[in-house]
DNA sequence: TGATTGTAGATTGTTGACAATTTCTAAGAT
DNA sequence: ATCTTAGAAATTGTCAACAATCTACAATCA
């Protein structure tokens, strides 16, 4: 009856989202590196746009965590130290945590289906050896986890902190070593989540990231190192 | 010797975000209610600026969660319901769960002192009985322990789930009824992180909120109800 | 020589005008 | 009477010009 528009199914997506999208991929892919400075006129060039559309792209971008504004000086894609990675695994860890927890309170024999899906994906990449598609089965189990439990604003916190993840992995080159563990630990994480039991879930969930912990400390130890040369 | 400027004490401050603090602050006060409608003209003019700058600032506040945007029909002050308050308050839980441990992990003798300054402050707004100065000592106290745990990410996700928690309480008249609880329950959080355990800490700071879990459950049926009518 | 200051160029912050889209209103057809 | 549709009003999206600020470099003075 009324309101009728409540319900429409894509929203007409301006250019600034569209700018914004393009340029958070040249970031992520590494086509604008650490340290790279964005000029707002030379941005508008590149994309055929004004420089206000550009603005707004970058504002989205800076809540994203991807860019960082100083007044008046401009904008620049941030280098992220090793603070910056201890919090970003810490926050990662917590919201990981919750979504097993959610998911598992609200598993159905489909969902059971979807998560089976992506962890034969994860398991078939592993045995052929691909490291970019391992990446991306990796991060696609874990988002179909969040997705499952049903909570957006979880999803979208989720999707930044692992936005900038990537983005700090980019900068450090480092990847992750142990690569026949990786299929093993998530196996175990959706074995916990299609049991159904939250508490167990959400500890398997928290565990499977102590990786991360030990990335931190790696790089913690070798931010020691590099800050003494010139 | 090089980068000099890093350390600058204050950063000159733009209009946009100088127009984001005044309209996020009529939002949380309630000048502008649930479903008020925010046009760019009519901000302009009250606030002296252009719509450029006022635009600037609505998207500010859209990342926030404190304005949501239906593109070409502009902006308005969001109705949350009963979905969002559960996703407002699961996400609170696990974030306060983790400054808890982080500021068990840290803590010291001036810390200590920090945090039993806020519970005493508590304390004292609880035995006058004044309900707003109560519930500014308990935001306050929570944003103590947040800002203990040194973590940056943290602190500017908690502010935004708490900032939507308020605008969720603004909008539901409904306050939390057990008033002399309140007290005893943040003395044990307090003092589960002066102890230095963090799993402990994280434990007590998850039960603290459960409340709001049965609030969440009273709003959904109360939702159930006022959805028939009209 | 070395520090300071002033000036020019580059870059961001702000504004007002124009274009695109939606919403409202009312006339016309069935 | 009700539905459709054309167009006007209101509102947002985009743009290009102007103002404010920063950076770099050269001129000045001790």
């Amino acid at each position: 009856m009324k309101d009728k528009r409540s319900n429409i199914a894509v929203v007409p997506r301006n250019l600034e989202n569209q700018a914004a999208d393009v340029i958070r991929e040249q970031i992520l892919s590494g086509a604008f590196p650490t340290g790279y400075r964005l000029l707002e006129v030379q941005l508008a060039e590149q994309l055929n746009l004004s420089r206000g559309t550009i603005r707004s792209a970058l504002q989205q971008l800076i809540y994203e965590g991807l860019v960082v504004q100083f007044p008046y000086r401009g904008c620049v894609v941030p280098e992220l130290n090793s603070q910056d990675a201890w919090e970003l695994y810490t926050l990662r860890n917590v919201l990981e945590g919750l979504a097993a927890q959610l998911a598992a309170l609200a598993i159905t024999a489909d969902k059971v289906n979807v998560l089976n899906a992506a962890l034969e994906r994860l398991a078939l990449a592993a045995q052929n050896g691909e490291r970019g598609e391992l990446a991306d089965a990796d991060y696609s189990l874990h988002k179909t986890i969040i997705h499952l439990s049903g909570h957006r604003r979880l999803q979208e916190q989720y999707k930044i902190v692992e936005q900038q993840i990537r983005l700090y992995i980019a900068s450090c080159n480092a990847l992750f070593p142990n690569l026949d563990q990786i299929v093993e630990k998530h196996k175990l994480l959706v074995e916990a989540i299609i049991s159904g039991d939250a508490f167990v879930a959400e500890q398997v969930a928290k565990e499977h990231n102590n990786d991360g912990e030990e990335f931190v400390k790696h790089l913690q130890a070798l931010e020691g190192q590099t800050s003494d040369l010139s």
